[in-house]
DNA sequence: AACGCTGTGTAATAATATAACATTTATAAG
DNA sequence: CTTATAAATGTTATATTATTACACAGCGTT
């Protein structure tokens, strides 16, 4: 079982709008809209990011710095994350592929490097912008 | 058989220093040095690294918002990148796994969407950080 | 010559992210 | 309960990354 991990007021605000979105939202646009709630710095909201992706509730899409929320509900993934961008419309879709998991997980370089974590990006153009 | 790219002046003086580095060089530390080379903006840094990763001749680490040399002579890649960075030291090599590319390139999702371009990012500890 | 395309140079500004500091809250240890 | 320690807060300022806007130059095509 997972730790259960409590989280703080500006956490939850900002966990809470992320998740309601079902697309990645941009730091400053989640600081214009939780300004309402009393978040008044960037800082604040970087530092509830950090938290948050840290303990897997959120992802960060890195090629477009911006956040969305892991719909995986049991398992929390900050580790192994794939994503699909349409380079048009801008929607993003988290993948859960079992078969190219496997295969990610088991990569093993010819550098004995040892790895924790990864991040896969797919770019194409989704079934309405085709 | 591919088609020569001719750079131009601004293009040629960063893609030499770029491949000078065997690290991923910071746009603005690139600005730093090509300003004795009469380079005195940003914008002029950008826009030869924005053709510059268009023609496959370096890539973008999007987690460290760095560029990077593509050392595949015969075929420019722009669209399957595969990367290993150590958390610890921060370098950073390029990964050509044939059977890792395959996976890649036949990967199909369940949405019907048609990708033309992914990037991959390990981490990690390298065998002098571990 | 007129056009389209790509690149240049410059100034200004937008967007993304962190440093530093003082204070508060939560958790654990004695 | 008290101490201490880690984590989070609020605030100001600043650093870092990237783009907009504009005027113009070079080049190949028609």
């Amino acid at each position: 079982m997972q730790k259960q991990e409590t989280l703080t007021k500006n956490q939850k605000i900002i966990l809470d709008l992320i998740e309601k979105s079902d697309q990645p939202l941009k730091a400053y646009s989640i600081l214009f809209d939780v300004k309402k709630k009393g978040i008044n710095a960037p800082l604040q909201v970087y530092r509830a990011l950090k938290k948050l992706v840290k303990i897997g509730k959120i992802h960060k899409i890195e090629s477009r710095n911006a956040f969305i929320a892991c719909k995986n509900s049991k398992c929390q993934i900050a580790k192994a994350t794939v994503f699909s961008i349409c380079e048009s419309c801008e929607d993003v879709t988290e993948i859960h592929d079992h078969k190219l998991s496997e295969h990610l997980r088991d990569f093993k370089d010819n550098k004995g490097m040892k790895y924790n974590k990864y991040n896969l990006e797919f770019f194409g153009l989704c079934k309405k912008c085709v």
